[in-house]
DNA sequence: GTGATTGCAAATCGTTTGCATTCAG
DNA sequence: CTGAATGCAAACGATTTGCAATCAC
């Protein structure tokens, strides 16, 4: 689970961007932190009606919408769906800033790594895809504005898991 | 629409790979093909029935099942859903050649440059970002086995209808 | 007190499955 | 002729919407 002060510093940014700190928002908050900044919403709902039983699986949703608005959670693309939130450690580390700062780059490119075995998602700082860019953009025709990179293999835990039960 | 004999080369795949030549999957293909090779389930449908009225959604996604696991299509990963496939160039070249090599490599990376404002999407060539590959290895401890890229901004075209309307 | 927020139920959307019919080889 | 393929209807899971009750400020 993630440090208890963070529920704060995501309640506070949802405060200044003109909503109201709620009893089910809390509790969206605090699971979300307890799932470790990654989750379905199902999975959210599931924890949050620990705290909440009566947390409905539609607060969820817009939680999760006002959240994505600040930036503060980015949706992953896996090949099986595209349902996963996983909080964006720049929103975390911005959460005292002003939050029109991170309205604004909500939508810039967003890296994660993603185990593909226990589906645990890292983000990864610097991205320095720029020669590449250059490349497409003189290959295609195409002027890029976004991108968006996800990586693929093996966390460090279950490598050793894989290690210690002799597979792969 | 892309070049007729295409619909052949991929008729041909699906047959070599064990599924029969049927009327329906002709229309899928064909649809495909007439969308450029980049469509959604539905507008496969709706192109389709063009040509054999009786074309039911349950095919059209079963043939897309099927152009999927030989590599001839792929699902792009666009932030409002991810439910639009593209033909695979890598596919399109190698439809003649032995189709167990195009399954090995169907699920690859694949890379896009999408366009933000006509939805188009193309493949491009070559991805060298083995040395962001090692960076992130280092940074977060995961093994990377496989990477997932795509880029987004304005096409040739759309480009030049964005200067002329005196736009962005 | 008043407008924002909530949660339920129901609607909606995309996708998959069961099954009887039809078709390709 | 026989198994594969089709299309309908229904099931399904995820997400959204309408609305009356509730809550934060």
């Amino acid at each position: 689970m993630i440090e208890h002060c963070l529920i704060n510093d995501l309640l506070k940014a949802v405060v200044r961007a003109g909503h109201s700190n709620t009893r089910a928002r809390r509790a969206v908050l605090r699971a979300l932190c307890e799932a470790d900044g990654q989750a379905t919403p199902i999975q959210l709902l599931a924890l949050g009606r620990a705290h909440l039983p009566s947390l409905g699986l539609v607060t969820v949703y817009r939680t999760l919408d006002i959240l994505s608005e600040l930036g503060l959670v980015r949706k992953l693309h896996l090949d099986e769906g595209c349902s996963t939130y996983a909080l964006s450690p720049a929103g975390v580390q911005q959460t005292a800033d002003d939050v029109r700062t991170l309205a604004a780059s909500a939508h810039a490119h967003s890296h994660h790594v993603i185990c593909q075995r226990c589906r645990r998602a890292v983000e990864f700082a610097g991205c320095d895809i720029q020669m590449l860019v250059d490349a497409v953009e003189m290959q295609t025709g195409y002027r890029v504005t976004e991108h968006w990179l996800e990586m693929f293999g093996l966390c460090p835990d279950c490598q050793a898991r894989g290690a210690a039960a002799g597979e792969v």
